[in-house]
RNA sequence: CGGGGUAUAGCGCAGCCUGGUAGCGCAACUGCUUUGGGAGCAGUGGGUCGGGAGUUCGAAUCUCUCUACCCCGACCA
């Protein structure tokens, strides 16, 4: 490809609306343009690297047994009605209407329609398990869309769906997916980790992340730093950090804190650490308000709050009006004794004595608090988020925090889907039985603004080898007038062009910087810069995006050379 | 959904307060010079000032309204 003949057009100038980096590299690369909130159009130059990203997953994902198929992304309202998931999902849910008033989804996902198909498809035990698989667009119409493809709402993703007639089954299937979209990001070049994951809307028994790191991702993940336990802070089990409750040791008294309201203040205010007091925290429950009680310097897990069956999901809190009501205290002011509300305490709250807590009147605290003796609770639970420097929940070393951008999602499903739609065959002995269902999601757009976030400098984009728009740059300077620059980079052209490689030779009548700052934004990995300088002594120079650092290479063995560094 | 902000040429912005029919930089186009790190000079094209309504002799500017986009928040206890 010739620059005259491609569509290249860059910006020097950060745009003003994108915050992070792979969006405004991606920007003024001219991958993307936006077209409104969270809708962008990929140019031919971004569109080579989506291409890429979908090229690598296809072969993997055919590698591994499954079957590509393609699904329409709109959706019939009836289908979503069978599984009642229309509440699960809510706003994200795109409706419109056809003109006979028909109502539709425009498709967020595609279990629905998957299951719908086969159904009607697979009769039979002989025909599973079975994988399939396509790469689409979704819509999921988000609260707030940011950093570019990064969190748009339309997006291409790839999903994957399999059928089993057993649990030992989809576990087999789970692990081969597990195995399969470790060999595609390893591919990608990305440094990625594989963590424990909430199921959220989608639902099911087992799920794990793929996320890559990247101190921008929206995901804080928690991993050992002594083995392999690695989870979403979502699902990250917080365990007790006190093993054993100790005997009381204070009596219980009413302190006086005007206006303390927050953990800070009122800890500051009594001169006692953060750690010896618990927060009460009011929220709607399934019947009436639930008390749950945290550690005074800890985060509630608003997750693990709401898959309590106690707690209303999602998780809302009680607003000042209707706490006054249950405590006739304001807010701050909240304790565990008297409560007239269950109370579900935190595994480390269970086992602490000699607390301070609010005593539910205004401006007042409980000291020497302690559990049995002044107050009781019905439940303990994990209610709490990990942080870094617990130990970790498997017993072997304490966990360590990473930001990390979540590109692949897998779970297990179990039967949710195929129950409520009746999706079923017929085993050895005959019998209906409801199919074991897997659901293996990756984010392809995303992939790409990922890729940008762990893979860049000051100068811009650095492509892996596998995702890079064109493998080689031809960068001749003074292409318009000198004979032998372009006798020279016309050639180098034709012959890697003729061996199969991806280049892309700048033919434009740019001066030489431009051209060179060109392409170090659009990241590029290999560059040969031809000019009279260097060719008057029989050399062409060559940098790798990388390194940076211009090595001398004979005029007449720099296809050689280049076989070699790519590999091809 | 709540709060705040913005909307003027492809991009980034000024002009608005104090109404008089639109400007700067970059980009684009033409010519000449230059040609190994974001060139110089000269010239050219491009905007129903987000939409609608109102006030006025006259509105980018004042008023109302709609829309779009951006940011913050939705974990005080």
């Amino acid at each position: 490809m010739r620059t005259t003949q491609f569509h290249l057009v860059t910006r020097k100038e950060t745009p003003q609306d994108a915050e992070i980096i792979s969006h405004q590299l991606m920007i003024r690369a001219g991958m993307i343009r936006k077209l409104g909130a969270g809708l962008y159009t990929w140019s031919p130059l971004g569109f080579r690297v989506l291409r890429k990203m979908e090229a690598i997953i296809r072969e993997e994902m055919n590698a591994s047994g499954a079957l590509e198929m393609l699904m329409p992304a709109v959706q019939p309202k009836e289908l979503w009605e069978e599984t009642g998931r229309i509440e699960d999902f809510g706003g994200q849910l795109l409706a419109m209407t056809d003109r006979a008033d028909r109502d539709y989804f425009f498709g967020p996902t595609h279990e629905e329609v998957i299951t719908e198909f086969v159904r009607d498809e697979v009769s039979s035990y002989k025909q599973l398990p079975i994988n399939f698989y396509q790469i689409q667009t979704k819509f999921r119409d988000e609260i707030r869309p940011r950093f570019g493809v990064m969190r748009s709402r339309e997006f291409i993703m790839k999903d994957a769906y399999s059928f089993h007639l057993s649990e030992e089954s989809l576990d087999e299937t789970y692990r081969l997916m597990e195995a399969t979209y470790t060999t595609i990001l390893d591919r990608m070049g990305l440094n990625f980790r594989c963590v424990l994951a909430d199921s959220g809307a989608i639902g099911g028994s087992g799920s794990q992340e793929f996320h890559v790191i990247a101190d921008s991702g929206e995901d804080a993940i928690m991993y050992s730093d002594e083995s392999d336990y690695a989870a979403n802070i979502e699902k990250c089990a917080a365990v007790s950090l006190i093993s054993q409750r100790a005997e009381p040791s204070e009596v219980i008294s009413v302190v006086a804190t005007p206006n303390q309201k927050t953990i800070e203040e009122v800890s500051h205010f009594l001169d006692i650490q953060a750690e010896q007091m618990v927060k009460t925290l009011l929220v709607k429950g399934i019947d009436g308000p639930v008390a749950l009680v945290i550690r005074g310097d800890h985060q509630l897990s608003e997750v693990k709050a709401a898959h309590l069956p106690e707690v209303d999901s999602p998780l809302q809190f009680l607003d000042d009006k209707a706490v006054r009501e249950l405590t006739g205290c304001d807010v701050g002011s909240v304790g565990v004794k008297d409560l007239n509300c269950p109370v579900i305490v935190d595994l480390t709250v269970a086992n602490m004595s000699d607390f301070v807590c609010g005593a539910n009147r205004d401006d007042h605290h409980l000291t020497g608090v302690n559990w049995q003796r002044d107050a009781e609770f019905q439940q303990q639970a994990d209610i709490r988020e990990a942080r870094a420097g617990d130990p970790s929940p498997d017993g072997r070393g304490r966990l360590k925090q990473a930001r990390g951008i979540e590109v692949g999602h897998i779970f297990k499903l179990g039967d949710k889907y195929s129950k409520a739609m009746n999706a079923v065959v017929l085993d050895e002995t005959g019998r209906s039985q409801a199919l074991q269902m897997g659901c293996y999601g990756m984010g392809v757009s995303r992939l790409v603004a990922a890729a940008i976030e762990q893979c860049h400098d000051e100068n811009g984009i650095i492509w892996p080898a596998a995702l890079a728009p064109f493998q080689v740059a031809i960068l001749p300077m003074n292409y318009q007038k000198s004979v032998q620059v372009k006798e020279t980079a016309d050639e180098l052209y034709k012959r890697l062009t003729k061996a199969g490689y991806e280049v892309i030779l700048d033919d434009r009548k740019v001066r030489p910087g431009f051209m060179l700052s060109d392409f170090e934004l659009l990241g590029i990995p290999h560059q040969v810069i031809i000019g009279d300088r260097s060719l008057d002594e029989g050399f062409v120079e060559y940098r790798h995006r990388e390194k940076m650092e211009k090595q001398k290479i004979e005029r007449a063995k720099i296809f050689e050379f280049l076989t070699q560094q790519t590999c091809l």
